[in-house]
DNA sequence: ATGCCCTCTCCAGCGGCTGGAGGGTCAAGG
DNA sequence: CCTTGACCCTCCAGCCGCTGGAGAGGGCAT
């Protein structure tokens, strides 16, 4: 299988597959021309990278799922515990936006918001953060 | 005041401060001896840069707000849709974490995470999305 | 041989810093 | 006057995870 055909089968950028070559996530075979020779298994792991991915989780945790995924005598404890500490970080992400988004919320809804300079969001940006108005 | 001083009563770091002059965000004049002098001003614009960082804004974003913030005839609408929009991106990237946050803690709950190698997680992330175990 | 699409490698850039190398400046103390 | 040490300077490289583009070669139909 040549990369484009990979490429569509896995949902994966041609580019990100090479790339993920590159850092050696996969290891495709070379055809004589020079082209990479995807085997079903490189199309599996290529899938698998990108669900993890899309679930988040960063490149090395990705090599750590991938070599557990490979591995028949891994412990489901240790996936769970790389899945625990991924989703922390999510929720940690967030709680952090959510921060944000409440702090934004509060500014724009005190801003009239029309051709007038006067602005709640700009006071707020340059005073102290709980300093409310008083 | 030199740039460690303007650090402290900021909260940025040196690096960062440098970073912002690099890229035209502000403008601090020059000592005799080459080092950066910082006004006030200045200060008040890095103070407000970094609650803009806090909150998210992009330094693009940063850039529009802190010309509005100095256009004493702005027009406290446009500070309102930069802000608005900003809302928007930001209630995305809560919808996208909350949903692999879903998808993970579902993950997960099924794996029992003890010395066996059959892990709900991996099954999950080598099949497609949607596809339930039956 | 032509044309077109596929593939290859290598380099650079995104955002927003951050670290480090290698050097100049300034104030205090001996 | 000299040294010490804290501060400041510039420039380059790297982080993450790709992504775009240049320039070249391969494969197949006509």
């Amino acid at each position: 299988m040549n990369i484009g055909e990979v490429s569509a089968a896995s949902g994966l950028p041609i580019k990100t597959i090479r790339y993920y070559e590159d850092i050696d996530l996969i290891r495709p075979a070379r055809g004589r021309n020079g082209y990479r020779a995807f085997s079903e298994a490189d199309v599996h792991k290529l899938t698998f990278l990108g669900r993890a991915r899309s679930l988040g989780f960063s490149i090395e945790d990705c090599r750590t799922l991938l070599s557990l995924y490979e591995d028949r005598g891994r412990a489901s404890a240790d996936v769970k515990e790389v899945a625990r500490g991924h989703l922390a970080r999510i929720a940690g992400k967030i709680e952090e936006l959510e921060a944000m988004r409440r702090a934004l919320e509060g500014l724009i809804d005190k801003c009239h918001g029309d051709g007038r300079p006067d602005c709640p969001i700009l006071e707020g940006l340059a005073r102290p953060a709980g300093a409310a108005g008083g």
